[in-house]
RNA sequence: AGAAAGGUGUCUGAGUGGUCGAAAGAGCUACCUUGGAAAGGUAGUGUACUGGCAACGGUACCGAGGGUUCGAAUCCCUUCCUUUCUGCCA
């Protein structure tokens, strides 16, 4: 969420910024939002006003009734009672501005980052970096969901009977790549120095909306109503929700943690061949790394996790490209998202794998997460996370990319891991 | 799930209707003391919104939300959480 006073000294600077986004009606909408900061400030001071004359009388009353003069506080009490109903209907004119506020505040964007182009959609999006060599299967080169039924590691149908479609059951060496799929990537980001965490699989409502998922996408995730609360469809969530309301000092930066979770998607409305098989799933496994940091060094930050998820990538050995989002395919609360793609030969696509964002302020200012500056002031800190890594087109890509005419060749990396190098 | 007790500032903890943003201690910060440190001494030390160029003010906040009252940390209601006991259970 942008902060009213940001918006109302750089209202350029915000309009610039949605433009990127293509984001509509943005003119209307921040200055109904500076309309409603005005109606709420002026509203907010006659209310004040009204309330301290009220204070300061029921203190003169007070003093009447000690020394008995009963007549004069009376007298008082009826103003006071006037005071009252005034102070009453500022307090509920009050709330309805600033309810106001807050939903016009929660409809608008991130401000992208400089470097980020206008763009409508994935299209516009500027590819920076590939690195890795595509390899050459020849034309027997199978798709995943084939190599998982032929190698009977991962049993769709299965799953549909179970859940339904979108949760797969992996099995035997499938289960196995998977569990040391999060092994290794949670003992590279513990190695780079990420605190590792376990965590709620589920979150409150207040966790969800500090962290912007709530109300912007209320549909797209589990709700589990009866005790109000959401499976998370991104570790992101609990573990950026660790430090909500904290006050930080600056010694404590940079926060960095890691967490493995199952992530719950609801992915209403898709379909078609690019769901096929782990593509896209309701739910899937990922390592995530979060990191909170001062607002000096947090672009420093969004680059060491950059150079963290290429290391793994290499280790890996698949080819792969990093794309800068443009305005329009940002995600709502980023300022700058890298996304990661693994390109899947069999599939002849790329695949996204993930995705690292620095948040700045925005979600800080819904978590109150601040830090004392050294001027001994509050101030907010920067959020920022990335995926390292999801692990269902990881491993689509090690199957697809890795397979030979004996079967599917482990990545070295993940042999002592796995305790297999093939399978068949 | 049932019963009881409780939720106060960074922490411990006092406070049962007005003078309480809140005692006291600890911690932290600065200074004094010291060759340096410890100990000791002095002072300072919540957050948010808001007015003002500033100096300096105003309002709100004692888990959260309502209510009673001229006035609530203190009384009432609702709700969440914690602890203990009972129940259930990996």
């Amino acid at each position: 969420m942008l902060q009213v006073q940001f918006i109302r000294d750089n209202k350029e600077t915000v309009l610039e910024g949605l433009a990127k986004r293509n984001f509509v009606n943005a003119e209307i909408i921040v200055e109904q939002v500076l309309t409603a900061d005005e109606d709420r400030r002026k509203t907010q001071v006659e209310l004040d006003d009204t309330l301290a004359e009220s204070n300061k009388l029921s203190k003169e009353i007070g003093g009447f009734f000690k020394s008995g003069e009963i007549q004069k506080a009376n007298l008082l009490k009826e103003k006071t009672s006037q005071l009252k109903e005034k102070s009453k209907e500022l307090g509920e004119r009050l709330n309805n501005f600033s309810e106001a506020l807050q939903t016009l505040l929660y409809s608008i964007p991130n401000i992208p980052h400089s470097s980020v182009k206008a763009g409508k959609s994935d299209e516009d999006n500027e590819n920076i970096f590939s690195e890795g060599t595509i390899p050459d299967l020849g034309e027997n080169a199978l798709p995943h969901w084939e190599l998982a039924k032929k190698f009977d590691i991962i049993d769709f149908e299965l799953g549909n009977k179970i859940a339904g479609a979108g949760f797969p059951v992996y099995k035997g060496k499938g289960a196995r790549i998977q569990r040391a799929l999060i092994n290794y990537f949670l003992d590279k980001n513990t190695k780079a120095g990420y605190t590792e965490v376990q965590v709620p699989h589920l979150v409150n409502p207040d966790s969800a909306t500090a962290t912007g998922q709530l109300p912007d996408k209320d549909g797209q995730m589990y709700h589990a109503k009866i005790d109000d609360l959401y499976l998370i469809p991104t570790a992101e969530i609990p573990i950026t929700n660790m430090y909500r309301g904290n006050l930080l000092k600056e010694s404590e930066f940079p926060i960095t943690a890691t967490g493995y979770t199952p992530c719950f998607r609801r992915e209403a409305g898709s379909y078609g061949a690019h769901v096929r098989g782990l593509n896209r799933l309701h739910q899937f496994d990922k390592v995530e790394i979060v990191r909170i940091e001062h607002p000096d060094n947090s672009y420093q930050a969004l680059n060491e996790m950059v150079e963290h998820i290429k290391d793994i990538l290499r280790e890996l050995k698949l080819p792969y490209r990093i794309l800068r989002l443009c305005g329009g395919d940002t995600g709502f609360t980023a300022a700058l998202t890298f996304d990661f793609e693994v390109f899947s030969t069999a599939q002849d696509r790329w695949l996204e794998i993930s995705s690292a964002s620095n948040f700045e302020t925005f979600q800080a200012n819904r978590l109150k997460l601040r830090f004392k500056n050294k001027e001994g002031k509050s101030e907010f800190a920067h959020t920022l996370n990335g995926s390292s890594l999801a692990l269902p087109r990881v491993l689509a890509g090690i199957l697809e990319n890795y397979q030979t005419e004996d079967g599917i060749k482990v990545p070295d990396v993940l042999v002592p891991y796995c305790g297999f190098d093939m399978i068949n």
